[in-house]
DNA sequence: AACTAGTACAACCGCTCCTGC
DNA sequence: GGCAGGAGCGGTTGTACTAGT
């Protein structure tokens, strides 16, 4: 992708713009040998001429190992639009009930899927529909042609990490919760809407990757009459937002 | 075939939070 | 407790690609 907007260089120096293979080989490199973190570091020690900030997300977002490329499957999209109506624009914490996936990919899959203007919500619906059946052979096709991503989402118990667990968490927002205490302010952004779906999809504990795998696919049918109501949140964020009212509106 | 709108993706920016001193 | 530097997060932008007209 080609891509002229970003050359050159920053005020300090940095390089901007796209990576090429030669920095991406030397930022491999240099967290292989030094680990993650200690990002300022980077420039110095690793002779890439960028900066720690554009060095730490081209390794989060693109050079990290165990990422995911391609399409989001319908379980994925069913997964970010239950914890989105939760969490609001979370991007990070939803991103950790998604094994694979980054924070910028998911945030970039809402704006250009959810957050489209100008057009009827029936036209999405068709598309969505549409669109639905087609990832969904296509998520089958990946599952039976790779059976070792189960494998690498669902690791063995004895060498599941704490971040790990949260996946088969019965109650995702209390897991998030416990486990980051510093967002107890957090407040969904639709708890009532979602009550039931929560407590109807998601696996009591011990459940397996194939268990909330079948319990999100369950979830899509009842999804088809949720795109309504994401629309009218739109709609009524919208109306919010046009008279200036800001007292008790949704936060998408 | 040409044009346009929508989509996908990569990357940057500014702000907030966390941590060490 | 206050401050500074680093890390992380969410919002936004820029460009290429694709599907529809």
């Amino acid at each position: 992708m080609m891509m002229t907007g970003w050359g050159g260089v920053s005020e300090q120096g940095w390089r901007k713009g796209p990576w090429t293979p030669e920095e991406d080989k030397l930022l491999v490199q240099y967290v292989s040998s030094h680990g993650e973190g200690r990002w300022s570091s980077v420039s110095r020690c690793s002779g890439l001429n960028r900066s720690g900030k554009s060095c730490r997300l081209r390794w989060v977002n693109y050079l990290r190992p165990g990422l995911k490329r391609g399409n989001i499957t319908p379980q994925e999209e069913g997964i970010i639009i239950e914890l989105h109506a939760l969490w609001g624009n979370k991007w990070s914490t939803i991103a950790r009930y998604l094994p694979g996936r980054t924070d910028n990919e998911i945030k970039n899959y809402w704006r250009t899927h959810f957050k489209k203007r100008g057009s009827k919500p029936s036209d999405h619906q068709k598309q969505d529909k549409k669109k639905f059946n087609r990832q969904k052979d296509q998520f089958q096709e990946q599952i039976q042609r790779a059976p070792e991503i189960n494998a690498s989402v669902s690791p063995p118990q004895s060498d599941v990490t704490t971040d790990q667990k949260m996946i088969f968490e019965p109650n995702p927002q209390a897991a998030v919760l416990n486990h980051h205490p510093q967002q107890q302010t957090t407040t969904p952004s639709s708890t009532v809407q979602v009550e039931s779906i929560n407590n109807q999809y998601f696996p009591g504990p011990g459940a397996t990757y194939d268990d909330v795998v079948s319990a999100w696919s369950d979830m899509m049918i009842p999804l088809d009459g949720l795109w309504g109501w994401l629309w009218d949140i739109d709609d009524q964020n919208e109306k919010t937002a046009a008279s200036g009212n800001n007292g008790g509106g949704f936060v998408f």
